[in-house]
DNA sequence: TTTTAACTTGAGCAGTCGCTCAAAATCAAA
DNA sequence: TTTGATTTTGAGCGACTGCTCAAGTTAAAA
């Protein structure tokens, strides 16, 4: 019963979260949430305390989501640059047209919340921060593999694969781009290589 | 006359630029911006339509004033990439802290509509289309001045520089990373000239 | 079957939203 | 001055916002 509820909650939560990610946060009312999710205001206020409750749990799943979807695309792969050239093919090219946005919801996130001491700002930065740390050991692991050269460390090529692939997802928010993607992901494994 | 009147709707709508680039579309309210132009809210639907019409002109007046930015910088460098350099690097660290956003308001606008038949939406694409094309003929420029090599076109350069400008001001858009950016910035233009 | 605690419902509150428009203010031309 | 066109004012409209809570429903425990 209590895995009833629980199982419930994350499926709330995951509706939610796609209409947070499409909408963004000031742009989704709670009449939107209360269809999405099918639920009445007292309820979803009983179970998550607020609006910015519900955008937190939200958002914070959004990340669970990314990593095991990574875990997915790493264990189906050769390689951990093969796992995340596969993941970064099927975000940028693959699901474009099926998914609430383009735009990664963290930096989504992080980019519409200008208030920089508000609560939701700061969970954006630190959640950034945590799959930055995640991302940072797959490269580890690359290194160690002899996938990359060891110039950089792992917490670099992190930080230099989040710039392209943010970088990526932004110009590809956009439509008639679509013959691009396949070869900017080349140059992008390339320069990676190249560092 | 007709001047002064310019001259004021000119400044109203730079006023306006800096609240929505700062907030967002969304986030900013009519009473937000009837207080930072200081003008009542019918001087404002007289001369601007409504609160769209407004952020149309913000929005335009952004790219117009990038450009010019860009030019200042282009005439007081001795090359074009040193001019884009020194942009880019007023943008992610001089302006840093003194600006409504890390974030390039154009980039905000194209995230933050996800209508993709709103007329907002459209005038973001559009704009950064214009914008894309401008950099083409830099980037053309550069080449013709032997300061990049030919395997590229200028428009393809552009797309690099795009997409590593956006990337890196993504990533800034968070705190204690300010150490890190003049080095992003450097391997930036050092990839440029590996393409 | 009764009790009791947990959960759901939805009418509706107080406040804010984008926006309107009649009245007042302004100013150049007559 | 007077006139008439233009601009500014701000009270306030109807719609919508995030959210509350008394009343109703549910289901396990007694």
């Amino acid at each position: 019963m209590v895995n009833k509820i629980r199982f419930e909650r994350d499926n709330v939560i995951r509706v939610a979260s796609q209409l947070f990610w499409q909408k963004g946060f000031y742009a989704t009312s709670t009449r939107d949430l209360q269809e999405a999710v099918n639920m009445r205001p007292g309820s979803i206020y009983a179970a998550f305390g607020s609006k910015e409750g519900l955008y937190s749990e939200s958002l914070k799943d959004y990340t669970v989501q990314m990593k095991s979807q990574i875990e997915g695309f790493l264990s189906s792969a050769d390689s951990v640059l093969g796992g995340l050239r596969a993941f970064v093919e099927n975000v940028v090219i693959e699901t474009k047209d099926c998914c609430p946005s383009a735009i990664c919801m963290l930096v989504k996130a992080n980019s519409e919340f200008s208030e920089k001491h508000s609560r939701l700002y700061t969970l954006s930065v630190e959640l950034a921060a945590e799959f930055e740390s995640y991302l940072t050991q797959l490269f580890e692991q690359a290194i160690n593999n002899g996938e990359l050269n060891n110039t950089l460390t792992g917490l670099e090529y992190a930080r230099f694969f989040q710039v392209q692939f943010t970088g990526l997802r932004g110009y590809f928010n956009r439509p008639n781009v679509d013959k691009l993607a396949q070869p900017m992901i080349n140059q992008m494994f390339m320069l990676m290589k190249t560092l």
